[in-house]
DNA sequence: CCGAATCCCTATAGATACTG
DNA sequence: CAGTATCTATAGGGATTCGG
């Protein structure tokens, strides 16, 4: 590597490589619009289809389903099939969804704590017509 | 709140409301294809345009330059201009720039841990045919 | 030459409307 | 109820151009 010899910043043990692209690719994943929504309303227990789209309101179906759809296919939740008339559809969170509730939840309240530096910096930007 | 009455789950603290749209940006901002690639670039120091790109490589100049005024907008980098001839900008981590490093890193850990977890899930989809 | 702006193009995320 | 089908907007990439 260049080692640009800086030493007042943790040197934090250069995630690049391809270990960054499965990293990249979870953020991608998680930071999707309704990811994040779908898994933390899901922390609380199983909810069927429509109680989860009741529950976050501004949501489309298609958004719905799909969202679950990735989160089913990366193994953060399971899709429990009831054929009666009508259907009822059962999603719950596997236990990588739970395990994942961790970290996630570490970002979300870093993001709540860091807010307001945020909006800070973009007012400045924009007052600089950035 | 509707308090499926599970148990089992952590009922870790409701983080939908308004909080859960900044988070939700927040991980929308970072899991941007290349946004968190160049900030765990910078945590080793300062870095001019051209050395980011040529660090990164695979990134075209058009997606570096917007996703480091993206950054720059919501406060992770700052941007220094040197007027010479030719033209020299350095790029820089914030303080919240470098906060954001340690629940990065942690959610990054995470990945890395569980990789194959979420590999196994999409092959066992792939089988089923998901 | 460096850093960026701009045009053009494709892929995909996402919203609206319809179906079994 | 729980989706699919259809359309639109935007993210992202490549090539070209520009200003210093």
């Amino acid at each position: 590597m260049k080692a640009t010899s800086v030493t007042s910043v943790k040197p934090i043990k250069h995630t690049s490589s391809p270990d960054c692209r499965h990293v990249r690719e979870l953020l991608a994943r998680i930071g999707a619009k309704w990811s994040m929504i779908v898994v933390t309303r899901l922390a609380t227990g199983p909810m069927r289809f429509s109680e989860l789209k009741r529950d976050i309101g501004t949501i489309s179906q298609k958004m719905l389903t799909s969202t679950l759809r990735e989160l089913e296919r990366d193994g953060f939740v399971t899709r429990t099939v009831t054929p009666t008339i009508p259907p009822r559809v059962d999603y719950t969170l596997t236990d990588l969804g739970v395990d994942l509730l961790g970290p996630l939840e570490a970002l979300g309240e870093w993001a709540v704590r860091n807010q307001h530096r945020v909006e800070q910096a973009r007012e400045r930007a924009r007052e600089v017509g950035v």
